[in-house]
DNA sequence: GATGAATGAGATTTCATTCAT
DNA sequence: CATGAATGAAATCTCATTCAT
């Protein structure tokens, strides 16, 4: 008798790994409280006795996610090399770290599915993107001051469009590849698409005039989805 | 009472109708059959009755969705201007498409989820996009006759990158916020990162040597989400 | 166009047909009015207006079948033959009609687990079995005329035992063959079974003393399920 | 409130009971969960906890009605008797266990329209009939031994026999009454019933030359439903 | 005489959650 | 800490039946 596990990190460790699984393959509604419990070998109640619902479990698996993830940008220790080379390193790293963790991809969709409710809470997010946007604040700094990248450019649109190009291509791999008609998960294709990419970004970074920036979060915003367009006139001629 | 409408053209476009706002915002597990029923005033059945089950009606919903995105695409018209002006027009059109749809993200995000199964089936995707890969490679064709343009790009290249560009920005503007501590939905914030895609696709169009292609699909490719590193040399450089 | 059969004879033939099958493999309430129709390729409406209701094409089916049934057993042509090859005749008659209609004995323990409120109805029933019992008890009175029958045998327990004899072999041949691990689906087996119990009827119209007589039925009788015991001295010796 | 039960097998016991009465009162697909439940004043879902499905709790109701019909006949207590009392016996307590438990034949009665596809599985029922056949193989022997049984006598053919005139009397008795014209239900019916076939089984095992034998079940037998004939050479003359 | 469209009631099954030990 | 038993609410799907043409 009375063998069961009695560690209780590592019986809310086991809930959280299980249920990140079940969690990104089913998503929330998807997902079977008795699945999880079953696969921890675990009684329903230990859920709820650590996570105190399914919606906490949640959340509790959504924090872990960001912070495994962002623990692989490695953006900090990316700030040691030079700038091209730490822009490059920053591209690789975030593609690396979606490829690695393949439920990161579907936990985002389905919390911004729900508008971010759950996350918008945790002051733990800001925490961890902060240094990221800092680091690569400071890359481009260096960049400019070496006179490899340009002047003016917003660390924000920085991450935003190297996020994109990272994200979307695993994240949409499977309709995208019936649209398109070409296979986008073998080794090769995402090495080509890492090179693309990269590519992408270090042109953006050095070439060309300033962009635009975003604006700073200060009031609930307006969501209005009004259309917009791009006058020709608006955009920075090369 | 109130005579029964007895129009089933137009009751199967209710349902699909209701059921697309459904699926988008609760996801396939969270929809619920009885709330798109009750949204078009019918007893459930009729779903059953048209679609044959919860999922045959996502399907149908699924469908509808890439049909009606693709036609705002526009891509076709686009062919007439000359080609920086379509690349624009293009990159424009398919932001403000799916702004505009904005269920359209989430049915994709959920398809994703499933791994594609229910569109990998339907010839209707291929006819859907062959159209506007081929806008593209007209595009880039005649950009390069031009000059304006280089040689070598792969439009499926192009594609993916203003599709992740114009796509993750929308998909996953709440965690993004959260992260970034930005404002991503305000009319300004999107006009400004419309600008700004249009000028990395422009510089990617214009400058630069050719990038690496993408592997057509044949058989059934192997998924191994081994590591992916961009070697120094691998990278074209300018 | 109006190529529609037009023929309601036959239109109520086919659904009657059908509705047999299906009642008979799915009990009463496991069929299924779509599933009727569909074999019939009609539309349901058509089983509403020929049977007014499920339970209306159910009894019209069970009254259809207790014909083809009778009809089968040929009792009238049996009075022709001397009473012994009669009796014979009688019980292989029987024994190959049910044999012809497994849909029979499906029907018959349907209705008899709705303790036979549907055909209680039915004044056709006394009309079919009323001469099936005239025949026995003529071919009873000949035989024993002939000395070749023992006197007082009541025709009831002759078709009750026939009937039995039969019936069950046929009716619960499937749980009969796991008990007893034997076969009673083949011919061969059959056959066996035929010749046994021809004997067994035979024995009892040739030998032993006159068996008991059946209470005819006058008021409503009581159903009590009390133990019933055969007390040595109440039994008729040989 | 109410305290709840807490005790497992009663509450498995008092679901199985009223499923038992449920599904031999209405069948299989006739029968309700609902209110199977409602009987046991449980919430369904323990049905399902159980039993798993409908399909499940029906599988056990069988097996239950089986063992408790089987223990009811007493056929090993029966051995102690002389051969013609055991036969008495045997005929009396088979009668009677079907009179005490009429849930039995409508079972077997459905679980005969499935073709045996539920107990066909279970080794249960081997185990169960084996004692039952090897006793009417002892009393046969001993019957023979002391000369008042005649010889070659099939066990099987005397259970079945035996369980045709017992079961189709009391499985049928509603369709027959309204045939007959007579009165099957009262108690002095049956006992005379039980009378006739009592004799008739005891003229079977004293007179008469030996009767046929059936194959046992080697391969998976053809069901051919061909008419069957018995020549009148083939009979066994007395 | 025949049909496709529609319905309301209800069927089986599921599920997050809690109780009692 | 941990569990098996129990629940209430609700989900998907089915079905006999009717309406309107």
């Amino acid at each position: 008798m009375a063998s069961r596990s009695r560690d209780p990190a590592r019986t809310r460790e086991k809930l959280l790994t299980h249920a990140t699984v079940e969690f990104a393959r089913k998503g929330f509604d998807g997902a079977r409280v008795d699945s999880i419990a079953l696969r921890c070998k675990l009684s329903k109640n230990m859920l709820y006795y650590y996570f105190k619902s399914k919606e906490g479990l949640f959340v509790a698996v959504l924090e872990r996610m960001y912070e495994k993830l962002r623990s692989q940008q490695k953006d900090l220790a990316v700030r040691a090399s030079d700038p091209v080379s730490a822009l490059e390193q920053l591209v690789q790293h975030t593609f690396n770290a979606l490829l690695d963790n393949p439920e990161a991809i579907r936990l985002m969709n389905e919390e911004n599915r729900h508008k971010g409710k759950h996350i918008r809470q945790s002051k733990r997010m800001r925490d961890l993107y902060n240094p990221l946007v800092e680091t690569i604040r400071f890359i481009l700094e260096r960049g400019r001051e070496d006179g490899v990248f340009r002047d003016g450019i917003d660390p924000a649109f920085v991450y935003l469009s190297l996020s994109s190009l990272c994200y979307h291509y695993l994240s949409n791999q499977y309709t995208l590849e019936v649209a398109l008609g070409v296979d986008l998960g073998s080794e090769k294709a995402r090495a080509n698409w890492l090179v693309h990419i990269t590519e992408l970004m270090m042109l953006f970074c050095t070439s060309g005039a300033p962009a635009a920036t975003l604006p700073v979060i200060t009031a609930k915003p307006t969501r209005s989805p009004k259309r917009v367009a791009v006058k020709r006139s608006a955009r920075q001629s090369a």
